[in-house]
DNA sequence: ATTGAAAGAGTCTCAGT
DNA sequence: ACTGAGACTCTTTCAAT
């Protein structure tokens, strides 16, 4: 159930398997869940409409890309009021796939992909080091991916 | 360009536009890259059979669903040898949907994701710290996602 | 709200280039 | 390898429940 919108249990389970699965037609999802096609239509359009639905993404194979080396990157700050304009400077590094103003150790968290290791000494020590405002930072290198899933909206 | 595949510019703006949406027909979108939509269909199935295109997936509104939190999670282990026993506890924990393997200032960094703090509490004190084998963790909570993007494939 | 059927739009196949 | 057209499938609309 939802916090702000009233999601039925059939508006929750359209959207767990599409999580995974978008390509599945309207008909083929309703015999799973035990509702015409035209139901999943109707349900899909307003869950769209209502923004619970943003779109639907495909999803690459990172790796056969080129793209082997993934990086989190812990950031501390000079002030925390420099996050705004930090924020703005880490946009522009398009290796930068996902930036987070956090609490805890680092003041802000970013999340790199890269082709080789090479590219991600560029970011760190090229591209991250002229950022007035950042005191240091500190790199995390996934050597692994142990797995990657959606959250679990039903039980 | 790809390290381990022929993709050619097409391809990959193919995989870079559909990448946000891919909800486009394969006309439209052959309008915009100037070719027939049965040549956008023949290049998806080759990527498809080539496991470049892994499949297509919904994107969700989390916290219009009543996700509110977000929070990363650094792991230190009692042995780097624990590593395979560990990651399986963390797979039954459903609140973690990201395990990386890393170098650094963590043996595993994880991604989690919950309702409210007293959920994230919850994954903190009751699930995680029965696990055998984690020395200590490290909380860092998001308190602001700035931007979350997509690979840049294309220059 | 859900259904089933008809209309419209998109995917898929294939012969031609 | 790309194209365009025909066959097929899926989405979308709508009247009935």
């Amino acid at each position: 159930m939802s916090a702000k919108l009233n999601l039925d249990k059939l508006d929750l389970q359209i959207i767990e398997h599409m999580m995974s699965d978008a390509e599945i037609s309207y008909a083929d999802l309703g015999k799973k869940l035990f509702v015409s096609g035209g139901t999943i239509h109707v349900r899909i359009k307003k869950l769209q409409k209502d923004g619970v639905i943003k779109g639907t993404r495909l999803h690459p194979d990172l790796k056969l890309l080129g793209y082997d080396v993934i990086a989190f990157i812990g950031i501390y700050l000079r002030e925390s009021s420099l996050y705004d304009t930090v924020a703005k400077e880490l946009y522009k590094i398009k290796e930068i796939v996902r930036l987070n103003y956090t609490t805890g150790n680092y003041s802000m968290f970013a999340e790199v992909v890269c082709k080789d290791i090479s590219e991600l000494r560029d970011v760190l020590h090229e591209k991250l080091q002229k950022i007035k405002g950042i005191e240091r930072t500190e790199t995390i290198i996934s050597l692994e991916e142990s797995f990657s899933r959606n959250v679990k909206i039903l039980d």
